[in-house]
This record gives C-alpha cells, structure tokens and sequence, in this order.
DNA sequence: TATTTTTACCAAAGCGCTTTGAACACTCGA
DNA sequence: TCGAGTGTTCAAAGCGCTTTGGTAAAAATA
C-alpha cells in the first residue's frame, strides 16, 4: 500500500492525502480524519527513503566508534546510546550504527555527509586534538562530540562532565582524610576525559605541595584484569599508596580482588574512589564496603546529546551548544581516614 | 555532486556512469576507469535515499532490542553487534539501532516493514514462545534470530548456542569432582538460553539420580548485586552447596565478592564455573584463581549472524540456516575436588 | 449583489538514482 | 557486400514521496 493507492481508496489526491498525514493546515478537518482513519486501516507507512528524498532529510543520525576502540568496544556505549534512541524515536530519527572495521572512519564520516544518509553525527571518545572535529566542520555535517578535545573547545558543539573537576574533589577528599600518597589508575590519555582526570588529581597535589609519582600513576585499558594488576603494582611500590583513584567502574573488581588477596581492608588500610558512569550491571552503591564515586550517568548524558544534536538540525543557525556537567562526589564506606 | 552533474562533465549520460560505477559490463573499459576516476576525483557518493527509492532495496539492518531489556541494556550487545558492523559494512548495508522506549517493539517491526526502512532484522533476546517470530513471517520481514524460542524452533532461521549441553557438561564435571550439592545463578528463565541451562543442569542431576533442590537456584538480573546475593544466600542455605554455576561473567565478582567475604577459597572450598561470552573488559583466564568456564564468543556469534541474515537477503528462496554452536568447556583454577 | 478573501483540494514537477528499451557503430561470417 | 551479431551508449520512465503553483467553491467583505 502506497500513497498513490491510499488516495485512490479515499478518492483523494496524493497531495491532499499527504498534507493530512503531515499535519498541513490546508486540509478539512473531516478529510484529516478520514485519512488518518484509513491510513491506520490499511497499515500504511510511508516509504522511508522516498520521503527522504523527497524531503532531502535523511532523518537519521550516525554513531560511529573509532575504529581503534572496536577492538574492545567500549561497554559503556550501549549505555550512551540507549537513553538516546529514545529521543530519535520520538522525532522519527533513526540511529545508524557503525562500529570500526575495515572502513577508515573519516571515509564513513564522508560517504555519510556525500550520501545524505545521515543528518548528524555524534562523536565518541574523543582524543587530543581529534582530527574528526575538523573534517565534520568542514563536510558542514551537524555534530555533537561526547566530551572535548583539549586546546580550542569552541566553534563546534560538546556535552562533556567535568572530569578536571571531579577528580579534583576527589583528591582533595582523600587528602582531606589525611592520605598523602594517593595512586591514580587511569584510562588512556590521550582520550581527553582520561587526561582531564589526570590534570585534577594533580592540582590537587600540587596545592597540597605534594610531589607527583609517576609510578603511582598508570594509563590503560578499563578491564578487570587491567584493575587487578595496576593495583597490585601500585601497592608494591616503596613508598606504597594509602588511597587509589580509579577511572572506571570496570576497574573496580579487579582492584577489590588485588586488595583482598593483599590482605588490606577497604576503607580501612586503603581508600578507594571509582568514577562511576552508572552502568547498570555495577553497582557502587551495593558493594561492601559501598564504594564512594565520582558519579554521572553516562545514559542521561545520552540522551541530553541526543536533545542538542537534534535542535542543531532544525536550528541550524543556533549557537553551538556546550554544557559541562558538574559530577557528584558520593561519600561512602569505601573511603576512610588515613590509617597509621 | 550528483550523477547528473558528473555524467555532464564526463560528457556521458547519467546512464552510462551509474553503470560503470555499479560494474555493469556493458560499459567500455576505458569509459569505466575514465568514470572512477573522475568519481573519486569529485569524491562522488550516491544519493543513499535516491538508490534505495531506485533499487527498492533499503541496504539496511534492524537491530530492536526488546522494550523491558533497555531498562538494563544489555552490556554484551555491544559486542554482539561489533563484529557484525564489520560485515555489513563490507557489503554496503547500514545497521539501524533501536532500543526499547515508548514505541512497541512490534510497532517499530511493522513501520520497518511497511516503510521499507530495512531489508532484515537480528532478533535478539528471544523469549519462549516469542511472540515476534510469528510476526515477522507475517511481515515477510527477513530475520535471524540470535538464541532460539522453545518449542518449535523450524520456520525461521536461528544461529544458538549450545546452552544446554554446555551446562550439562559443566554440571556433569562438577558432579565427576565428587561435588552433590551445585547451585545455580542462572539468567531470568523466561529467555530460552537460560530455560535451556537450567534444563542441561537439572538434566546431570537427574542422571546420577539426585535430587533437585529449587532453593539453590536461581533466576534473575545478571549483575554484581546479584551475583553477591545470590552467592550469599545460596551458601547459607542448611544443605550448602559445595560448588556454583553462573550463568555470566557479570555475576563473577559479585559471586568472588561473597565467597571471600565468608572465607571461602575458590577452588578449594568451592567450585566455580561461569558462562564466559568473551567480554573484553572480563577476563577469565586472569581472574584469580583462573576461572573455568562454559565459553562461547559473542562476538564471533554476531558476526555470523549478520553473515546468515545477508546470505536470506539475497538468495530469499534458501532454506532458513539453522546454526547451534556448541560451547567449550574449559577447565581452570576455579574447579577442583570436593573437599570434605 | 459584486468582489475579494479564504478554504479545501488537485495536477504536475522534482528529489537522484536505476533500469528498460532503443539506437548506433562496429565486427564478422557467408 | 549484406545481414546478423556484438559492444557501447543514450533517452526516458519510474521508484514513492513532498511541494509548488494553481483552481474551484465557500465565506467574508463591500
């Protein structure tokens, strides 16, 4: 069943029939519901791609994950995304989803905007001085990017946490409680929230006149295993961390089980503090001890990127959107004075 | 730049360039590499709408993830779909992403259908008796189903693993350990994959003739509270269980959580086998002890899934492949003799 | 009542591509 | 030398929708 064919049961021009559908205002109030009935009757959906060309909107919009993340494709994107398929639902979008490979992403990113397949992307884990920024401004293909790049955050649209913040507070908490030697197990740095994290922590040190150890630092990937072995380095050091700060939630298990099998007690011989994107196989709040976080929902910042890449397309002349989430700081047992 | 625009400046009809471009042979071979060229030189891409209106084909993947599973999104669909990017990508289709929200999921199906949006759909999370699977034929939607529905499992082309063998022989090495008293942390047993472990379970007992006891299971969200509480609760039951089964890694900390905090030794005290989907972010063989586990990669699932669904695409009159993969039982640090 | 405005509808063009059917220029065998 | 066959190209139709530029009828205005 097609437009033609629905008009032709209605005894109706496709363009009238059309406008109803649409919500037109030149349309008789009795035609509307006539149409509307008999498009519900018959089931009729109109055709995605010829709407689209017609009204040259793809109505759609792309995620596309770094190739390099694939590898281990990040957890917390089915999250990210989740909150905002919503969203595009709500508008009619849909979400077209390209996950590494062969393809060079910036050939992706191209081949989107060349094609009009999409109407906008969002860009994930974005690095330093990430290239993709530059060549989406100049494919003049709307975007929001899910975090920052360093350097120039201006004349393109982000939504970001305030990661510098965070882990600024959460450092001054732990000194606060008397720990001096606090290790840092981070995300790789060159994402720019992992180095966001790095440069709050040592702010903090450094308003204290703390030094800075490199060793009690380290910079990889978010895995159990990853968790588990850094905190055993970090804790075999000679001048050995009374505190640790932890970049992710996935790192959590492994640093408990480091801990455990070290003998120390958490919250007790060793503070402990997580970010913690709220994902919902993890909860902070029910370990034993429960573990104080840096927190901030990674699915409602989702669903907010999902909100600005949407206004961006129907406003295009729109100010770029930039917002900065503030993160909580949750205070709870994992956490505790420094134990002499 | 169009096909018009470009077959003007090659000064050829927009006939002769689409062909050349799709590899029709009836295009000279200079004329053809004279069209490339040029294409690439004006970094030229196909309308994607205008060929999908063109062709009827819609060069597209749905993936619908079921409305109640977005409340806690699934963390191993993103793996799932990552190897699958890859071969869509390799043939040109896109993959179209919705999860859950207002819309029915049935509804999302049925504009898919009759808009033409998608060429096929990944059904995933099947329930017994999942009401999709009818709807769908009826659509003549084409789609492969990631799992399977109970009962009648012909009509429709699947690719499963093996979950009741699997915990079938995982329990079987249990009980050949000297351990009678197992429990087990299993998935909500409304999805067929934990319906099916449950089955190969109760199946082992049954054949060395003990009893079932239902306290020892049991049924539901696969999360590190429910792992913990489970464990717990389980291992304070008067006929304590010597040894558990897990129906996913994302229960292992939770579980190793419990059992240290109770003091017991993984390995000796209990025995622990989990079903491992080969999430990157949790590693069994580094877990210490080493985890033995019913393992079957996820991804490499998806990946095949997508490699089936393309393959009914385009010979639609094949018959439906049906694919029951069967899962390797590795044995490592967690398992060990009964001790008395 | 005559004229303008508004309302409700329609025919036809166009979005950018693929594909059908036809045409032209060759080559080759008889 | 001619007709059939072959290789190469093109004009035009069509995919199913939206949208422009109308028109006829009804309502409002003078």
């Amino acid at each position: 069943m097609n437009l033609k064919e629905l008009a032709k049961h209605l005894n109706l021009s496709p363009t009238t029939v059309s406008r109803a559908l649409n919500g037109y205002p030149e349309v008789g109030e009795a035609t509307r519901k006539r149409v509307d009935e008999a498009a519900r009757r018959f089931g009729y959906t109109p055709n995605t791609h010829a709407r689209r060309l017609a009204t040259g909107r793809a109505h759609a919009i792309g995620y596309v994950l770094p190739a390099d993340k694939s590898l281990m494709i990040d957890p917390l994107f089915s999250d990210f995304v989740s909150g905002a398929t919503d969203v595009y639902a709500a508008h009619g979008f849909d979400v077209l989803l390209h996950a590494g490979g062969q393809e060079e992403e910036s050939s992706v990113y191209q081949r989107y905007a060349q094609g009009g397949t999409v109407d906008g992307v969002v860009v994930l884990g974005p690095r330093l001085g990430d290239p993709r920024i530059d060549l989406l401004k100049k494919l003049k293909m709307p975007f929001v990017v899910h975090g920052r790049v360093g350097e120039l955050d201006s004349g393109f649209a982000w939504l970001d946490i305030d990661n510098y913040g965070a882990f600024h507070r959460a450092t001054k908490l732990l000194l606060d409680l008397g720990h001096q030697r606090i290790g840092l197990i981070n995300g790789y740095e060159d994402f720019n929230y992992a180095y966001e994290r790095r440069g709050g922590y040592e702010k903090a040190l450094h308003e204290r006149g703390l030094k800075i150890d490199p060793l009690a630092m380290s910079s990889g990937l978010m895995t159990e295993e990853n968790g588990y072995r850094q905190t055993k380095r970090i804790l075999q050091l000679a001048v050995k961390p009374s505190a640790l700060l932890l970049g992710s939630m996935l790192l959590v298990a492994g640093a408990m089980r480091a801990l455990n099998e070290m003998g120390l007690i958490i919250g007790r011989d060793i503070s402990l503090i997580a970010h913690d994107d709220g994902l919902p196989f993890l909860n902070a709040a029910s370990l034993v001890p429960s573990l104080t976080t840096t927190s901030s929902s990674i699915r409602l910042a989702g669903t907010r990127v999902a909100e600005l890449l949407l206004g961006m397309i129907t406003d295009p002349e729109a100010e770029h959107p930039h917002e900065l989430w503030p993160v909580d700081l949750i205070v709870r047992g994992s956490t505790g004075p420094l134990n002499r």
